[in-house]
DNA sequence: ACCACTCATGGAAACGATTCCATCATGATT
DNA sequence: AATCATGATGGAATCGTTTCCATGAGTGGT
């Protein structure tokens, strides 16, 4: 049942109830100065009130709201949800509320989205941005102070990225420790510094450079299962992949098992991102490690304080070997 | 940088430019009566100038905010980020925001977060509660719309739960198909519906009801393990072990592998909650599935419908067999 | 004794929207 | 032709808070 919706107490029945003006009891309330017995009494009419002020007035009034925005692109991603989980976590030691939504990737749900925030007068904003970087022209001119997790499309914009370059150079530099030398990049659209990365390690260390080897793939698990099906099927020379995310690791083990191609033994598996299930799987997964949950609590921290704001922030990622790559033997044989 | 933050254009200046008062302003764009003209002049003018209504000057007015608060447990867990997006989908097409917390399974935590969407003049929620109905009285007298999901713990709030009583009693069923009598619950802490299940499910089929085949963890990863593993040790007589959920699940075939228990070998494994790792998994889990984003999806619709409020839409589970039950061999050896 | 200065205090304006109510014009009915 | 009903319209009040400013009291210095 809904009850009876009893309504809430303003600052004006406190300041009646303490006998003093609404200035005086905002003033006290915000730690501004006043006597000593004038705070005891209003204190205390306060308390006997259960007075809540109304974060609508205040908001209202001082032309910002408290909370904080947050646009990820899928909360069921593992990675998206540890994100968000430190975002909320840096969120509630500052005592402000977060709104999220879901972008699904697409740059256009995620302009409808910008524009509701906007509508709710949220001046901050954490994203994990869907599109290129011009789409946030009209957002920033907007006055929105906005922080980028996970992808930096802008260079005006601060960002919090985990290390893609050394992050695919560790990776790419264990294949090749192995004696792997084709070795496959299963990319998301939109990870374009993972791939350049990509290109750039495998021609460092002296293996073909190969753009055919790159495969990319939308954000879903049936087009991520798509190109990892194709990518098995039709590069039977490659004995290592990197999938370039969670949701493409699933998908390549799954892949691989419905193609009857072993792993570590007809390809070695390595994938982004850390996740609980890496450990369950057989063979269990070996992983670039990614620091989800900091990287939300960092973007959090950026947009909350109000101190000046470094342009980029890096963080390290971390080779978790498990058992998902072996040595290289011979190249499958041809389909 | 951030910008010079220009200031955004209110109804005021929408109404000058259109040379119209402002409160034919506001009741054009809310679909109110207004001559032809009048309509299309205000139209072009807001057009023009790109108007956006403030939600801050709206809400204060109408005495309610907008959004709906969402308190979830753990946004990390894919059972309660899965029902997180059938929320957010459904809010997405009814227009409404949603504020996120998470609780931790805390009851002092949650009711912080409620009090800070309270202050919010949210009056609408989604809650997986933590403890007890008792503490949700306070909240309900505030006037506030609360709809449970997940778990039921008053009968005056609706609520939106997965059939545990008859996913129960189809995972005990096939497990005694296979022959299995000595079956362990393992339970997180506040699953009493499912342990009174449990219990009745055993009965009604002949088997001894024990209660120290009921094993309770708490809702963090370690407590899940220790649970698990002291489960395995100390009860070589059990066959086959039901996992309460995901992270129970997980728990139990982490420590089956580090106690050399072969599933399904040694015991069968089921559990609550399909996730995508379970088809990964060796072997791969059988599961009673739920719908976890339906669960959040008809939360959310109850909540942001007007009507009339059903006491409690109880959702159908669907055993999902794999390859982690097999026939009851022999009870392991004592250790 | 007077002035200058600090400090606590409360009234009132402001924020941006909605909505009540009065006003006015127009068309219809007697 | 006078009256009534209808509908469009805008002024002003309102929501709950913060903050500017004026007022008045008290203190210390010359």
């Amino acid at each position: 049942m809904s009850g009876p919706a009893q309504r809430r107490i303003t600052i004006k029945e406190v300041a009646e109830a303490a006998g003093v003006g609404v200035a005086t009891v905002s003033r006290v309330l915000s730690g501004g100065s006043a006597s000593p017995e004038t705070r005891e009494k209003v204190f205390a009419a306060a308390a006997r009130l259960d007075y809540r002020p109304s974060a609508l007035g205040r908001n209202l009034r001082r032309q910002r709201t408290g909370g904080v925005g947050l646009l990820v692109p899928d909360i069921t991603d593992s990675f998206y949800a540890r994100l968000a989980d430190g975002v909320l976590s840096c969120a509630r030691s500052y005592g402000e509320p977060v709104t999220i939504g879901v972008t699904g990737d697409d740059p256009e749900r995620e302009a409808e989205l910008i524009g509701a925030l906007i509508e709710q007068s949220m001046d901050r904003l954490i994203a994990v941005p869907s599109g290129d970087g011009d789409m946030w022209a009209p957002a920033l001119r907007a006055g929105l102070n906005v922080v980028f997790a996970d992808r930096r499309v802008r260079t005006d914009v601060p960002s919090v990225v985990p290390d893609d370059r050394a992050g695919v150079l560790t990776a790419v530099e264990y294949l090749a420790g192995l004696g792997h030398r084709r070795i496959a990049f299963l990319a998301r659209h939109g990870q374009s510094q993972r791939v350049t990365a990509f290109l750039d390690a495998t021609a460092s260390l002296g293996l073909p450079v190969d753009r055919d080897l790159v495969v990319h793939a939308r954000a879903s698990r049936d087009s991520a299962y798509a190109a990892a099906a194709g990518l098995l099927q039709n590069h039977s020379d490659v004995t290592a992949v990197l999938a370039g995310g969670n949701v493409l690791g699933e998908a390549a083990v799954l892949a691989a098992r419905e193609l009857d191609v072993r792993v570590p033994r007809d390809v070695s598996l390595i994938m982004f991102d850390d996740v609980p299930w890496a450990e369950l799987c057989s063979p269990p997964l070996t992983v670039i490690a990614q620091p989800a949950q900091d990287i939300g609590y960092r973007a959090a921290e950026l947009v909350l304080r109000q101190g000046r704001r470094p342009p980029t922030v890096t963080l390290p990622t971390r080779l978790v070997v498990r058992a998902s790559c072996g040595p290289r033997v011979a190249p499958r044989r041809s389909s």
